[in-house]
DNA sequence: TGACTGCCATGTCTCTCTCGCATGGTCTGT
DNA sequence: ACAGACCATGCGAGAGAGACATGGCAGTCA
């Protein structure tokens, strides 16, 4: 049960050429090389192959059965080393991508498209979902790639490497009518007085977990979870809120946005989470996300 | 470039247990040999297919685009054996048969239909023509068993082998209202005045060569090249002609047909051709038509 | 923290398999 | 009858595949 796939390759050049000799002149080999692997191939498929005329061989019945099942099984190893191939140079195959949420606002969106600029061949499939989930899915082998921002478990799990993209600066959300919109920045001592609109219950969860530990207590009496009822509120003049910076492109035109110091609320650190060994795909849409990121934010480190 | 078969088997038997060591097991191989080979593929396909974990291994995304064809394969070779095995047992495969025309009148129908009746897997096409051709054919390999009449050739191609089917005695058909119409047997001799209807020019090219070589003359005026033109001239009473026995059921109502002596017009030696090394199914149709022969024309060798 | 366990890689040996060379047999065409 | 073409086969050298044993690495448990 050895059977190289050699002895496919002398039988269809022998049902080809039609005769050992030619086929054997063809492959390189010699004929009795050829002679021993066509009947290889015929113990092995229990059943005469050729019919050994005196001048060149002839497909039996059991050849030209064989025959069709025989190219096809080297068409599509041609096939498979053609698509491997493919897969080296970036014309093909399949890069999965993970991002939270915000990050899908702007700057992943545009490094896919700079992406897919380069290499048309290769499909980008992209899920969105907290970070944690994303780096335990890049951990697992199921994402090739994905957008994370800081999570709680400080180390990332083994088997992943994070990249730092860019330190997102964070901004404050008002009503266009408030006394502090068109500012080009603000404290957050001067919005300790403001009604905060929070994403969940703990602020610790919350895009206020350092300055919660910094001993900041805002008050909170709004609870929103998505971006539509926060900025809803906001332009009500219901409270402010916080505003990644990478979500700053989709609020809506009658919000303001004011930056706030990088001393109150720190800037977030965006990085991408790859496994140790990245695929091919995985390395160049990297190398495209940190241009995307510096053109977004350049680097502005304090 | 060996390229055994098995890489790709334990290729796929590591993929489906996740470890190389469970691989092996199930193929009944040791760990390293598994090691080795999946090395060997990966190094042929230039592109690591696993990635190495503590815990077993995983497909890489290179590994994720060789399964399925690394599947197809598998699949594609079994069908192969399978469709190979089933020729065997005649469970399959194609029997291509020929036939001079007037054994498609009822030898050769009701041969089919006993092989269908055995054996409904193999599908049997059939072509017409006369016997040299067919000859040909079998000697060419392009067709796998025909039925023969007599050739001027007497010896058969090389290659091919001649079986006796059946003695197929001549009859004399006449217009319903013939003086000799009714009787069970005629002498040529009495049908020395009658207007013959003939398929060629030269009558040796027709049944009345043996005839022909004995000095017998008849009177031949008409010419029609088929069965229908002539027993249509018959059945007008314009003349009289040969008819084989095996023509004899396809004959139309109105002629009357009698038994002409085998001294005068003797037997037809029907053959079926067969290579020298036939096909399962040939050698199995062969035995069919022996029985179905026998059945309609039992031998009464004189 | 240290021993243990499970897993893969690799050095080494052996055995088989394969290929090339040369020869022999068979059929064809001159 | 002889030369030519073609396939089968005996023989020897070389490569390849598998088993065995060892080493390295990471996770697990006491």
């Amino acid at each position: 049960m050895s059977l190289s796939h050699g002895l496919y390759e002398a039988f269809l050049a022998v049902a080809r050429a039609g005769s050992f000799t030619a086929a054997a002149h063809a492959l390189g080999y010699t004929q009795s090389a050829v002679s021993r692997q066509v009947q290889s191939l015929e113990d092995e498929m229990g059943a005469e192959l050729f019919e050994r005329l005196p001048r060149g061989v002839r497909l039996t019945e059991a050849g030209r059965v064989l025959l069709p099942h025989a190219e096809a099984v080297r068409d599509r190893l041609a096939a498979a080393r053609a698509e491997l191939a493919s897969l080296r140079t970036l014309d093909g195959g399949l890069l999965r991508l993970g991002a939270f949420s915000s990050a899908t606002a702007s700057l992943v969106p545009r490094a896919q498209a700079a992406f897919r600029e380069r290499h048309p061949g290769v499909v980008v499939t992209r899920v969105e979902g907290p970070s944690v989930k994303h780096l335990g899915l890049v951990a697992a082998g199921e994402e090739d790639l994905a957008v994370v921002g800081p999570t709680p478990a400080a180390p990332p799990p083994p088997g992943v490497t994070l990249h730092h993209l860019l330190d997102e600066p964070m901004l404050v959300a008002l009503a266009q009518g408030h006394r502090h919109a068109g500012r080009r920045a603000v404290r957050l001592a001067e919005l300790a007085d403001e009604e905060w609109i929070t994403g969940h219950e703990r602020l610790e969860d919350t895009l206020f977990r350092p300055a919660v530990a910094a001993g900041f207590r805002p008050r909170t009496g709004l609870l929103a979870h998505d971006w539509i009822a926060k900025l809803g509120a906001v332009a009500a003049d219901l409270g402010i809120t916080l505003v990644p910076a990478l979500a700053a492109a989709s609020v809506r035109p009658d919000v303001a946005l004011v930056t706030i110091h990088p001393d109150d609320v720190p800037y977030r650190r965006i990085c991408a989470a790859a496994p140790s060994t990245p695929t091919v795909a995985a390395t160049a849409f990297l190398g495209v996300l940190r241009e995307t990121a510096e053109a977004l934010i350049p680097p502005t480190h304090p």
